[in-house]
DNA sequence: TGCGCCCGATTTACCGGTAACGTAGGAAAA
DNA sequence: TTTTCCTACGTTACCGGTAAATCGGGCGCA
């Protein structure tokens, strides 16, 4: 009998019979690469690879010849092999937003995707519920694709993420709440300025006594960032914040509608709780806390001012249109994505992009 | 002297001194990858490999060692490498959404990021701007990825996107708007019958005169699909619809609010253009329509009714609830991607899965 | 004592591109 | 006529994982 390097012999024999393409791992898709259109075209795979990236060193005949066959055999390039083979930096970016269904991070979001897709990039999303842990989650699965840079939100991050973007090779870009030591780059203004000048505004407007409607407690930074704005703007002027009523749920309308409530049935036997005017975390809550305001049969502004942060579009076309801050959600995605892109193109690029807010005198303040 | 093949043997030369480790693209990042891990360990990389993945066929001293060491050298595995490799799928997911911007595809890209998230997956964006090309465009640029699968909003596709979906191996599920013959999987409901329901209930709360305020004009297929359920059941009960104005605009607040103005002028010397009910395109644009419907001095409902579409939050806390009909979004994500990960494990998914929208009576209409 | 078997681990052969380098042949320059 | 250069290609050697096959040794069992 054959001893045991019989079935290695068979193998090999099987091999003469049957030519070595598409020898192994037989349920691959059945798509056409680019060694199918080389032998098809009779030049190397070198040859078509060159062909259709556009590059030189092929007559023009031998382009028309390979363009041809590659649209006619359904060609399909394999993004993962040539970002795996190569040092040519990949074309994903990811980009990690506190929540999805936030309108003004769809605005940014928005902003992001028009001007990267216009320039080749595909975009990984994730949502990190404003918590530091799940950012490092996300960013640990996602650099594992190699992308060619980050966008993240916020500016607190754990040392772990820190860790994980220091070894990366891609550009990082921090947005939202800007930072004067960024990781890398940072596009955003300062969530303590907004606070700060919404509370100038008020007191100019004569309000004296201040309350704050706010939502997702610790988790939200720059939420917490604005209050503390405000709130010191107030102290400094000897008007300091009278009540708040931070709730541990999503900045939503009805969070609004209900913490103003709350706030308000705090000092039950004073009128409104002894305020005159009330600083809510968003826009969303502080239509909320409108249209609570109405129910109660308050005038507004004269009776309580409302304001609010963020500059959602509603705000302004509501019968009294909504004093708030405007932020540019739309332009600060573009700045983001065009610095991340410079970058990537060794061109030199803005550390620290500030994007100014516009505070919106509105009529609700 | 020597001829030209001398920097050729000088190369060999120095091979001679500098190990082959490392030798080429020396510019690479210099992460570890297996095989450092390997070399440290005293093992094979397959071995590190299966351990990492938790498999078996390892000792548990060697499981301990590598763990260690792959932490300790700051390991980031390379999912590129892997994905192209091997079958294995990769756990990349596309989805391609109408807009960005809309609140309710927020809340869908919600319900698909968290779904897929908890079970390992990377979601990849894309807008299509209600545009077919542009999300043929977008399918093309993605599938180089060779994602795992793919989520599609709505049912109209050009033939090349077809074609590029046939050829690709991995499940696609189509949501928004259901269709009975999915290109591989749907999750959905009906946009027609949307229409219809609120055209049955408006008629039965006895409105006559029915108007229309639109936007996207042709581009959004899904609201002309309400719009069209709506206008044919008005005319099959004898009270067709009397006036529409559809907008070259994305459909939001403004747009409604000034759609409705327009529609409104347009027979002025009537009052309200003798309607006695407006269907808007979607929530949006029905709280601008209110909006302007109170600068104008009419009481709603009584002198004009108005629905929505689509059960945004801020229309369940208006000072009148909103008639609107509300579409389970965070559902849909959620389902859509469940069929996909099922199909993806083999699991024998549902091809349709119908989502079912609840008009909400509200107080407008 | 010999045999088969299982366990733990290694070896080999790819996946589909791309960078770097080599080269034949013709045209231009010397 | 010879040398040099350029054009249009072809060759080779990877990138970092994974599937599949192989392998050595200890153990149970006849």
């Amino acid at each position: 009998m054959i001893p045991e390097s019989a079935p290695v012999k068979q193998k090999v024999i099987d091999n003469i019979f049957h030519p070595p393409a598409r020898k192994h791992r037989p349920d691959r898709a059945m798509k056409a690469n680019l060694e199918d259109i080389a032998r098809a075209a009779g030049v190397s795979k070198m040859t078509v690879s060159r062909v259709l990236r556009g590059g030189s060193g092929f007559s023009s005949q031998t382009r028309d010849k390979v363009m041809k066959l590659a649209a006619s055999m359904g060609y399909v390039p394999n993004r993962l092999a040539a970002a795996f083979g190569s040092d040519q930096a990949s074309t994903l970016v990811g980009m990690c937003v506190p929540r999805l269904t936030s309108g003004l991070f769809g605005q940014v979001l928005d902003g992001v995707d028009r001007a990267l897709s216009r320039l080749g990039y595909q975009l990984m999303i994730g949502a990190n519920n404003h918590s530091a842990d799940e950012e490092e989650a996300w960013v640990r699965q996602v650099i594992a694709w190699r992308p060619a840079g980050l966008i993240l939100s916020g500016r607190t991050h754990t040392p772990g993420t820190v860790d994980l973007l220091r070894g990366a090779t891609g550009p990082v870009v921090e947005i939202w709440d800007l930072t004067t030591s960024p990781i890398d780059m940072s596009v955003g203004f300062s969530h303590f300025d907004c606070g700060v000048e919404m509370g100038q505004f008020l007191l100019r407007r004569g309000r004296r006594r201040a309350g704050y409607v706010g939502a997702l407690a610790r988790a939200d930074v720059m939420g917490a960032a604005r209050l503390e704005g405000f709130e010191a703007t107030l102290a400094r002027a000897g008007q300091p914040l009278i009540a708040r009523e931070v709730l541990h749920d999503t900045p939503s309308f009805y969070a609004g509608y209900y913490g103003l409530e709350t706030l308000l049935a705090r000092q039950a036997g004073q009128d409104k709780a002894g305020l005159d005017v009330v600083y809510f975390h968003n826009d969303e809550m502080a239509i909320g806390g409108l249209a609570y305001a109405q129910t109660r049969g308050f005038r507004v502004p004269e009776d309580l001012g409302i304001a609010g942060w963020g500059g959602m579009e509603a705000a302004s076309i509501l019968p009294r249109r909504l004093t708030t801050t405007v932020v540019p959600t739309t332009a600060i995605g573009k700045a983001a994505a065009e610095a991340l892109v410079a970058r990537l193109k060794g061109e030199p690029g803005q550390d620290v992009t500030v994007v100014p807010t516009r505070l919106e005198p509105g009529e609700t303040g």
